[in-house]
Parts: C-alpha cells; structure tokens; sequence
DNA sequence: TAAAACTGTAACAAAAATTATTACATTAAA
DNA sequence: TTTAATGTAATAATTTTTGTTACAGTTTTA
C-alpha cells in the first residue's frame, strides 16, 4: 500500500460528497488535489471496483458517489484501498533458516501486522465520509 | 517511517531478549536478518537513543536490553521507531488553495493520521515483547 | 603493544517504488 | 462533427529505500 493513497483517497470522496448527485470530472479533481489526472482516474478506477462510486464517460461525464456519505465510513475507504497488503510489511530478504527466530519470525511478524491493520480499521470505522465532509 | 523498520526493529529486539544479558554483535543480527550490517547499526542507533538497549565498543562487544523484556510493550518499539511522522501521511503537493476542499484537507487529514496512530500503538500497548518472544 | 573484533558514521552506489507524462482508443453530449 | 470526458497502457522522471565501502575510534586479548 502506497503510504499517501488513503489521502488520496480521501480527498476524492470528500469532494465527491460536497458536489454530491453531480458528474464531477477527474480533471477538476486532479485540480484540488494538485496531481496529476491519470493518477486520480487510477484511484477513481479502485474506488469504482469497490462499489463507492460510479462513473460515466464522454462529454459532461464524471464520476459520483454511489451510497449516501452517512452509509460510508472512512474505514470503507481505507479497507479499499489497503486491499490485500498490510499497512507496515516484512522486509522482501528471507531471514536466516537456521537461526531459531528467524526461522518463525515472519508468520509472527505477519500477525502482528494483521492487528495493526484490524485496530485501524476498527478506529476508522466510528468516522463517516458525512461527518468529515461536514468540516469544510 | 519507512515501512519495514518496525519489522526490523522487532526482529532485532526479539533477538536481544532472548540473548539477555550477553552482548550481541550486529554482524549476528544482520545474519538473522539477511540484512546489510550497517542498516542494522543504523536502527540500533535509534533504538539506543531511545532508551531501550545499550551498545559496548569494541572487541566482545554488541549491544543487549536495558530493560527486562516484560517491561518493554511492542507499542514503545512502535513509537520509537515512527518517532515523529505517521504510518500513512499526506502527499507532499500542496493541494490548491482556492478550491475549498483542497484549502483545509491537509489540516483535516493530520488528525486522522494521528488518530490511526494511536490506535495503533493502543493496540500495541497490549502486547509485551517478552510475551512476543515467548512464540519462539 | 599489536592484532583482532567490535561500534559508529559518512559518503556514495544500486535498486526499487512512486509519481508524472504522453498517447490514444472509446464514449457521449452538444 | 467537434468537444470533453473515461479508461488504460507504456514509458520516463524522480524520490525513496536499501546496500556497500571505507574508515576512525574503542576494547579485549594474546
């Protein structure tokens, strides 16, 4: 996981949030953000495969949310975008075999990052997108 | 904070509580590991300045605890090694400031990045590393 | 007292990951 | 038919991370 996507992330839904049942092109989001518009379309493409939002193509087209901010929690974004890999990671070398720990420390290790991840997820979740979009 | 460095950390103080009060040369560490030595004398820096191990120069020497290891939790690991950035962090563009989401998401996003690390090491308060080296 | 085995650090090189750019096919509205 | 979008691939540029080399300083031990 990129460390600044869930930024990223967040930063689209809450405009999306704002401009709310409005088709809101990646180029004006790219604006707010400051970032180059094929990133955005690329964060946009997760957060579709993810069921938040929608999209529509040609002129006029954009993109929009697709629940309530109410029904969103900030922790649904950061499930999302995390995907499959964890928030810190193992280094990529395969520590020594032969020594006792590490032998096991990467399935300890793999835990430890496990909980990480769930504690995060768990504090995210008492935040919806509504609340934090609220604050502009 | 780099990712991998919390990994590396408690790796290299899982090792020292299990070698207790000998002194430990980097060159082992970095062999369990599979890591160059240098980046482990480069985290051991950190962990010294931190409170929680000693070093000896010279021949024989190494470095070992300062603390018994059930005194030590992972999330006083966490919170050295993170020192002052966080896990997630925002991007490094200026986000536009006439937009009126863009002139305050750095501000909004801080707080959730503190937010995630606290949650973070609350959960990492939990565990001690004796309780963690036990595994082995 | 000299050799050996460490820590500590700086400077630099190599590799990997991230971010940006370009290009273009496709779609839909005006 | 033009314009303005999405979607995506390929590639380039930049930054970050990781690894390496080198060496000064310290302490033990023969």
């Amino acid at each position: 996981m990129v460390k600044t996507r869930f930024s990223i992330a967040l930063h689209i839904m809450t405009l999306l949030s704002i401009y709310d049942t409005e088709w809101l092109p990646s180029r004006i989001i790219a604006g707010s953000l400051n970032i180059n518009p094929v990133l955005v379309r690329k964060e946009l493409t997760t957060l579709k495969d993810g069921g938040l939002i929608e999209s529509k193509e040609g002129k006029n087209g954009g993109v929009r949310l697709l629940k309530a901010s109410h029904k969103i929690s900030l922790a649904d974004i950061f499930n999302l975008i995390k995907g499959s890999d964890t928030v810190l990671s193992l280094l990529k070398n395969t520590p020594n075999p032969n020594c006792r720990v590490g032998k096991q420390i990467n399935e300890k290790l793999e835990l430890v990052m496990d909980t990480i991840d769930n504690a995060i997820s768990k504090e995210l979740q008492q935040q919806t997108l509504e609340e934090f979009k609220n604050q502009f």
